[in-house]
DNA sequence: AGCACGCCGACT
DNA sequence: GTCGGCGTGCTC
């Protein structure tokens, strides 16, 4: 027999099978973990097909070395998705294949778990009375049975539990044991569900797409809830997809009460230990119901009956390094491999989904009202222009600082939304207009006042912040747009004596950070919590009675097609924090360009309206969901040649463009927006295709990237971030 | 990716 | 004369 085998090596040319030959004696199966001969080395490859015939020379063919386990480790409808995702979005079959099993497991670096146990002996001899401690366990073990050897050895004591164990009258076992990641322990709180609600569940039984569109507050939670305990009854196993950031130690536990043993967390958090047992916990069908992060719509969960993504919207589910992927196609395989249900639950669908669910691609599930039956908190425009022209030249507009005074006085909470940590986004000279830029890569400097650093965002590099300018000599430094710490700053000055907790990537990044940072704005009456897009996810706290939105038009102004609706989105999930109990919330959002539509729309929380509107512009300027984005990234360390790489690949392009007329809308080269990063130097190719001509245009615009060239070249499909 | 083979410059 | 630079090409 022969084995088609993958090199597990990231590499194009090596981005093929090579063939084996299996020994007689050999146990091999597809999807097993191989060790093959490969030129001068020994090198790991993973089983894709057996075949009773080779098709290389067979004299030239070498002999697979061993198995790494005795099961395959990837499994038949991984291998499916392997070669899906290798066509349609052009990746490396190894890289891949990497996606599917724990890093961990790659570097043999996690060791399996392994625990000692005690019991007694049959015929044990009771030690000497003068052995006070020795008795006390074999008292201790004939009551309870086996323990482990680290509890008896931490409540007895070492010497005493070993000297029986030396002398025979304990015997010691190994098992090996899976580690358990932590979670809070809670109460397992069943809601009876509204009518809405149930109305949901009800309508979610069949093998198809759903997109639950419930605004913020509609209970989609306890939904997802119940739609899993009913596919479990039916024998069937449940995959819940949540954005990282939600994350939080309360969903975690909400499900472990729920749900117990039966189900498997993966998060960032996890050790690489308690990664990997979960992991095999999931492999071996242990674990029945599966909720983690982006990653887990990969674990080798099998006879799924549902898979849902839980803020379906929330631009984590894009991969932005490579391998890059969208996770909502990812789920659709699989919907469609297990033939099982997809539901996409969202209070502001992204335009694709919706734009799906009117074309009746998947089918449309709304929850339109709150569990409480409380009404949207009102969302007030602020136009800070005029603002300034009346002479306040501060952050904060009259109005909110109007409306923080009253929470003070009442000795209720607020939250501070602004989109930008550390204190300004740049620093600049007045005089020569100097600004402090990243030596490795072309962007500004990020001004943290708290460690008086300047900080790359992209790189992390540090520096040291201006006071003097390096080119004129002057002191008249000026600070660019208003971030986390300068908030907490001018709101300590105006409340001094409130207790104000900043929530971002610096203040979240130790262990237990963000928990930490919650469980203290809980009890602060009055309290202001200010924070980045980390605080607009689902935490609820019933004193929240306004919510300022620092710099609406922040997100707005990124070069990139989907800000308008990202800015949509954070608007109406920030304003979701407030007035969750019985006092209905206030919010107050400033702006400069208080007239765009995404802010009328916002404000009366109207998504159907602002969707017709964006779907609209979408369809006639010709963007996703009704046309294709592709870009190619060229990076390399040497500008020159990334530039020639760049304009090769480009030249060879205006030829297909030349074949296909209307279909292909737009073609452009340029220098990247971010033109270096980390050293690297960045050019790309920016395309539009229509949906009709997509695919076929996408595959000969792939194929001619020269294997040659010596950039690291990055094929981007629609992709979120145009820096 | 990594390793070998190969064809041109400055050195014990 | 040789040692070694890294360009090119191959790995079942």
């Amino acid at each position: 027999m022969f084995a088609k085998v993958i090199i597990d090596q990231d590499a194009k040319a090596l981005d093929r099978v090579f063939e084996y030959i299996i020994p007689d004696e050999m146990q091999v199966c597809e999807g097993q973990r191989v060790l093959v001969p490969f030129g001068a080395r020994i090198l790991q490859g993973f089983v894709v097909g057996l075949e009773k015939e080779c098709e290389y020379d067979e004299s030239k063919l070498k002999s697979i070395v061993r198995c790494v386990e005795n099961f395959p480790v990837i499994k038949k409808e991984m291998l499916c998705l392997m070669q899906y995702m290798a066509d349609r979005l052009h990746l490396k079959l190894a890289s891949v294949l990497r996606l599917f099993i724990p890093s961990e497991m790659r570097t043999d670096k996690v060791k399996e778990l392994i625990v000692r146990f005690v019991e007694l002996e049959e015929n044990f001899v009771l030690p000497s009375a003068r052995a006070k401690k020795q008795l006390e366990i074999v008292c201790f073990l004939q009551e309870h049975g086996k323990q482990k050897f680290a509890d008896i050895s931490n409540q007895f004591g070492y010497a005493p539990l070993n000297a029986l164990v030396k002398n025979g009258t304990v015997k010691m076992s190994e098992e090996q044991e899976n580690r358990v990641p932590t979670f809070d322990k809670v109460e397992n709180v069943k809601r009876k569900l509204t009518p809405l609600q149930q109305r949901a569940v009800d309508t979610i039984c069949e093998n198809k797409t759903y997109l639950l569109h419930g605004v913020t507050g509609s209970g989609k939670t306890e939904v997802y809830m119940t739609l899993i305990e009913r596919v479990l009854n039916d024998g069937k196993t449940a995959l819940m997809l949540v954005p990282e950031i939600s994350l939080t130690p309360q969903v975690l536990a909400n499900f472990k009460a729920r749900f117990g043993d039966k189900v498997a967390l993966i998060h960032s958090g996890l050790s690489a230990g308690e990664r990997f047992d979960e992991w095999k916990r999931i492999f071996f069908g242990q674990a029945r119901v599966v909720v983690g992060a982006r990653s887990a719509i990969f674990s080798p969960i099998e006879n799924l009956g549902i898979i849902i993504i839980d803020e379906e919207h929330e631009q984590s589910y894009l991969s932005e390094s490579n391998p890059r992927y969208d996770t909502h196609d990812i789920a659709l395989f699989r919907q469609k491999y297990n033939n099982c249900a997809l539901v996409l639950g969202s209070a502001t669908p992204s335009i694709e989904s919706y734009a799906h669910a009117i074309d009746g691609d998947y089918t449309l599930v709304e929850m339109p009202v709150r569990v409480n039956g409380m009404e949207m908190p009102k969302i007030v425009v602020v136009d800070m222009l005029m603002e300034m022209r009346q002479g306040n030249n501060q952050i904060f507009s009259i109005p909110l600082i109007y409306e923080l005074k009253n929470i003070v006085e009442q000795k209720k909470q607020a939250m501070i939304f602004i989109n930008r940590r550390g204190f300004s986004s740049f620093q600049r000279c007045r005089n020569c207009g100097y600004v402090a830029k990243c030596t490795d890569c072309d962007v500004s400097l990020v001004y943290h006042r708290f460690e008086n650093k300047l900080k790359c965002h992209y790189c992390g590099k540090r520096f040291r912040a201006l006071d003097v300018c390096p080119s004129c000599g002057s002191h008249d430094i000026k600070q660019g747009a208003v971030g986390t710490e300068r908030v907490v700053i001018e709101l300590q000055k105006l409340f001094p004596g409130v207790p104000i907790f900043r929530m971002d990537n610096d203040t979240t990044s130790v262990k237990n950070g963000h928990r930490k940072i919650l469980n203290e704005f809980r009890d602060a009456k009055p309290g202001i919590l200010v924070g980045t897009q980390m605080i607009a996810k689902g935490h609820d706290f019933e004193d929240v009675l306004l919510v300022g939105i620092v710099d609406a038009d922040q997100s707005l102004y990124q070069a990139d097609f989907r800000s308008i609706e990202r800015t949509f989105q954070l608007i109406t999930q920030v304003a979701g924090r407030a007035g969750r109990s019985a006092n209905q919330g206030r919010v107050i959002l400033q702006t400069y360009s208080p007239r765009h539509y995404v802010y009328q729309f916002a404000t009366n929380y109207d998504y159907k309206g602002f969707f017709q509107r964006e779907a609209n512009l979408r369809k006639v300027t010709k963007f996703p969901p009704y046309a294709r984005i592709v870009r190619i990234l060229f990076s390399h360390e040497n500008e020159k040649t990334v530039a020639d790489d760049c304009k090769l690949c480009y030249n060879k392009i205006q030829k297909i463009k030349e074949d296909y007329g209307q279909d292909f809308v737009y073609l452009d080269v340029m220098k990247a927006p971010l033109n270096k990063i980390k050293n690297k130097f960045r050019y790309q190719i920016m395309m539009r295709f229509t949906l009709d001509k997509a695919d076929e245009i996408e595959k000969k615009v792939y194929d001619t990237i020269d294997e040659k060239c010596k950039s690291s070249v990055f094929f981007e499909i629609n992709p979120n971030n145009l820096s």
